[in-house]
DNA sequence: CTTGGGACCTGGCTGC
DNA sequence: TGCAGCCAGGTCCCAA
């Protein structure tokens, strides 16, 4: 499931093979995978534009274009960006042909990936919060953020309008890091926690993308390799396994109906 | 307004 | 062995 640190990584190693070439051809092959207009609109409004630049924003994927638009993706839960795959298989929901001869796969095995194609990448990617890795991330920023709302702090994590990138893995990694339990309210974290949340957030972050993401299912990189963030998780999905801490089996439970992972003993409730 | 829960989607796993 | 039914979780939508 790609959050923060595998959409980075796939910005960047897509990057170079991306950036500068044009679409001499697009294949849409399910049109659901569309969103906000008809597939052929897409089709003939990216062929001949060239991409000046790609962008990550949360878990978006932005190819900014030659006249000013916008390809946004969006990978969901299952989806992938191939690089020249060897073959184009049965989940692969659409084909981007480059001016450079080499082609993108955009493979799905669960349909619910989707893209757009915006004039203004703003119209689709206006909510989103703050970027957990920029400057202006403070832990007063966190904190503020966070105090506007009573529920869950594993809730208020997922939700991508207080914070961008963080999904069901890396709430759960950033909360035990921090020795904070999930079922905490958002507005009841002390200054010291929500420093300590600020802090675990970004240095798991920034250690999942030097391992270029972590492949606990699907997710790939566009050459194919895996991700290797899954070996350094110390509670998601890690249920019945002994924290590394405390030596406590790690529980499972529901919160925001998400599969949530954590230490009964190092995080409080 | 905020918060919670279901829908979407399909492969893989569980249990009868 | 076969198959129904549940589970995974990112986001949107609707209801309380």
């Amino acid at each position: 499931m790609p959050e923060l640190p595998e959409v980075e990584t796939i910005k960047n190693e897509l990057a170079p093979w991306v950036v500068g070439q044009s679409f001499a051809k697009v294949a849409i092959l399910d049109a659901k995978l569309v969103c906000g207009c008809p597939a052929e609109k897409v089709r003939r409004g990216l062929v001949g534009q060239k991409v000046e630049s790609l962008e990550r924003r949360g878990k978006y994927l932005i190819f900014h274009l030659s006249n000013g638009g916008s390809l946004i993706m969006h990978l969901r839960m299952t989806g992938s960006l191939l690089l020249n795959p060897r073959e184009v298989e049965r989940y692969a929901r659409a084909v981007f042909h480059l001016s450079n001869g080499r082609h993108l796969v955009f493979s799905d095995r669960r349909r619910l990936g989707v893209l757009w194609l915006v004039d203004d990448a703003d119209a689709v990617i206006c909510k989103l919060g703050p970027e957990p890795l920029d400057k202006g991330f403070t832990s007063g920023v966190l904190r503020q953020r966070l105090s506007r709302h009573r529920i869950p702090i594993k809730a208020a994590l997922l939700d991508q309008c207080i914070l961008a990138g963080i999904g069901n893995m890396y709430a759960d990694e950033a909360l035990f890091a921090a020795r904070i339990h999930p079922l905490r309210k958002a507005d009841d974290l002390s200054l010291a926690e929500v420093r300590a949340l600020h802090n675990c957030i970004r240095r798991i972050l920034r250690a999942a993308i030097g391992s270029k993401g972590a492949s606990v299912d699907t997710y790939v990189r566009p050459e194919g390799e895996l991700g290797t963030a899954h070996f350094n998780f110390k509670v998601a999905h890690r249920g019945g396994e002994p924290c590394p801490v405390c030596g406590s089996t790690i529980e499972r439970c529901v919160v925001q109906n998400r599969g949530t992972y954590f230490c009964p003993r190092c995080q409080l409730l």
